[in-house]
RNA sequence: GGUCUCAUAGUUCAACGGAUAGAAUAGGAGUUUCCUAAACUCUAGAUCCAAGUUCGAUUCUUGGUGAGACCA
């Protein structure tokens, strides 16, 4: 139990057993104890006040003096300030705790648990290379994975690619009209990137060809409908939903060369998944569920033949499940997939990363899942992320103020790299190791710009000023990680002395000793930000206590050695709270 | 028109209803005979507006303003 939960569980004792009141521990509020006052922690009494009748102040004497008796291995002494009663933990307590887990390769990693969770991330279009929106789509993803993982459940990532439809048959038609059976090999290009460049070409030609029947007197709607190109690619997908070989020869070859194309970024970012959907497969999904939600009475028909449910009661719209065509709609297809992947994995929860622009969508996808009483309905979360916009607004591929995704990698590689080497510190690295260096700090830097964030906030790239490498980012804590390393290569660590604490040293233990709690609050409220944020603080404060305190020209040979523990427990929590937001950490930078 | 997000230093981000609102960056001033200065120290600088609930509000409620998203 991690001392914050040992001071809850104290004072709910206390208060038990002093005024026989009965206050359940989460309800107590313990903060760190501001640095201008003396003390460890603080619990906050201002909540208890009215209910014991007491005055602050005398409360948190009588609580104080309480603790001290009764714990006073843990507590050593406190002091009342208005409401708030400030304990200092015995150093004892924290030289226990730095005993046990300063050479734990696993601290913090939780191993049991019968939690079984779903997470669906990256879904790309095959039609166009990934961007920047999509890179915070994939670092969140893999990270709220990660992070669950090290919380002990069984994750399964996954991933539905969008490889059907129009837009895709866009990209297929202008490749027709305009390729000469060209192919990523004849003109060497990134398979993703090629099949976008005809899809920008598509709406090039699409726009031309309005712009000739305006001319001629037609109206923008009219001629939008009318122009050949939209009419062929129109009949493309019917010809594809027919099977027509032809059509799905090309849609084949076409979509292998996105792959290859994803193949080679998602490997250059570190994404993976344990199952790939293929909308192909899946499009058709759900439309026995709507057979079902008619007999239950969740749907209703209306004259036409379309399929509706009414969720006004739930504070929503209409919303159409079915067209009168017999067509079903994405939220369909949706429905459909969520059942069948709880058919597959039995997941207690199923998490989709996806922007906020779908907040809605999702909203209605899981009271539908509700009202149909799907087994899998309760545990859909909706992880939404905020878009990623540029200082002149959002992206738009058509209009190319996309940023790419590979562009801006090797971008950030080739930073890392000149900074590098206008530092001159790893001159003896052999190549191998200087790319994995440049790598790491490069795309270090750009995940952890990404994932600092609150998710649901949205993010303002400005491409004009690159991402920063110092302050708060993954370059400051690598670097903080590298010089531990370096002090941990050149000495032997031995036991522990009972010695005292400088406030320091204190300090970053007991910064530490919260890593655990850290990874778990990163895991309840899925919010890899909030791993990125204790990272920094830790890093931050360890950075402090070097400069203040040598480590190995300490005052004595136990100081050195504490020094050493906290440095060694310090650069393990650097390297698993990295790497949970997928982020590795360099010995030597 | 309806629903939902967001609004904090010049800028980018923090802050379970709790003490004098924290960081980073940009600005100003410093630190290297000593473990990696991609670091450290000091300094200046902010809660969109107006009511309400509360011992206490950046946080909760209502109404505005501004930005964005979604639903027809």
């Amino acid at each position: 139990m991690n001392v914050i939960e040992q001071i809850k569980m104290s004072v709910a004792v206390a208060f038990a057993d002093l005024y026989n009141v009965e206050i359940v521990a989460k309800d107590i509020l313990i903060n760190n104890t501001k640095p201008e006052f003396e003390g460890d922690y603080t619990v906050v009494l201002f909540s208890f006040v009215k209910q014991l009748q007491k005055k602050p102040e005398i409360l948190g004497n009588e609580l104080g003096n309480y603790l001290i008796t009764k714990h006073h291995n843990l507590f050593e002494k406190f002091n009342v300030i208005k409401g708030f009663l400030n304990i200092t933990i015995s150093d004892k307590v924290w030289l226990h705790f730095l005993q046990q887990e300063s050479s734990n390769k696993h601290f913090g990693i939780n191993t049991s648990s019968s939690h079984k969770v779903m997470v669906e991330y990256s879904s790309p279009n095959t039609n166009k290379p990934l961007h920047l929106g999509h890179l915070r789509n994939n670092f969140l993803g893999w990270s709220i994975a990660e992070i669950l993982k090290a919380n002990g459940h069984d994750v399964i990532k996954s991933c539905i690619v969008n490889d059907r439809g129009i837009h895709i048959c866009k990209s297929m038609i202008a490749w027709k009209m305009f390729a000469n059976n060209a192919t990523p090999e004849s003109t060497q290009t990134k398979g993703d990137h090629f099949v976008g460049n005809y899809y920008v070409q598509f709406n090039n030609e699409y726009k031309k060809q309005v712009d000739a029947l305006i001319a001629k007197g037609i109206t923008k709607e009219q001629a939008e409908k009318d122009v050949p190109i939209m009419k062929a690619t129109q009949q493309m997908l019917l010809d594809w939903e027919a099977g027509n070989p032809d059509v799905i020869a090309l849609w084949k070859t076409m979509n292998s060369w996105v792959y290859a194309g994803f193949d080679e970024t998602y490997k250059k970012i570190g994404s993976n998944f344990d199952k790939i959907y293929y909308e192909s497969n899946t499009y058709l999904l759900g439309k026995n569920l709507v057979e079902k939600g008619l007999e239950k009475n969740v749907f209703y028909k209306k004259d036409d033949g379309s399929v509706w449910i009414d969720l006004t009661e739930d504070g929503l719209d209409e919303k159409i499940v079915q067209r009168k065509d017999g067509t079903s709609v994405y939220i369909t297809q949706d429905i459909g997939l969520a059942e069948q992947r709880y058919n597959e994995y039995k997941a207690n929860e199923s998490i989709y990363v996806i922007g906020d622009e779908q907040n809605y969508h999702m909203k209605v996808l899981k009271l539908i899942c509700q009202k149909l009483q799907l087994p899998s309905a309760d545990g859909i979360y909706h992880l939404s992320y905020g878009m990623v916009e540029l200082p002149t607004g959002k992206m738009k591929s058509r209009e190319g103020t996309v940023v790419d995704a590979d562009d801006l990698v090797a971008e950030m590689i080739q930073i890392s790299k000149q900074k590098t080497e206008e530092l001159g510190k790893v001159n003896d690295f052999t190549n191998a190791e200087l790319e994995e260096l440049y790598q790491m700090i490069g795309l270090g830097a750009l995940k952890f710009f990404l994932l600092r964030v609150d998710p649901k906030k949205k993010i303002i790239f400005n491409p004009e000023e690159s991402i920063d490498f110092h302050g708060f980012t993954a370059p400051f804590i690598q670097y903080t990680h590298a010089r531990i390393k370096s002090i941990i290569r050149k000495n032997d660590i031995a036991a522990l002395a009972e010695i005292s604490l400088l406030t320091l040293e204190k300090e970053v233990i007991k910064q530490l000793e919260q890593f655990p709690a850290a990874l778990v609050e990163a895991a309840q409220e899925h919010d890899p930000s909030k791993m990125a944020i204790y990272i920094f603080n830790t890093a931050q404060l360890f950075n402090s206590f070097y400069a203040q305190h040598s480590i190995t020209q300490a005052e004595n040979e136990q100081k050195k050695q504490l020094r050493l523990h906290i440095a060694q427990l310090t650069a393990q929590v650097i390297k698993t709270g990295m790497s949970v937001l997928g982020i590795g950490v360099p010995e030597r930078m």
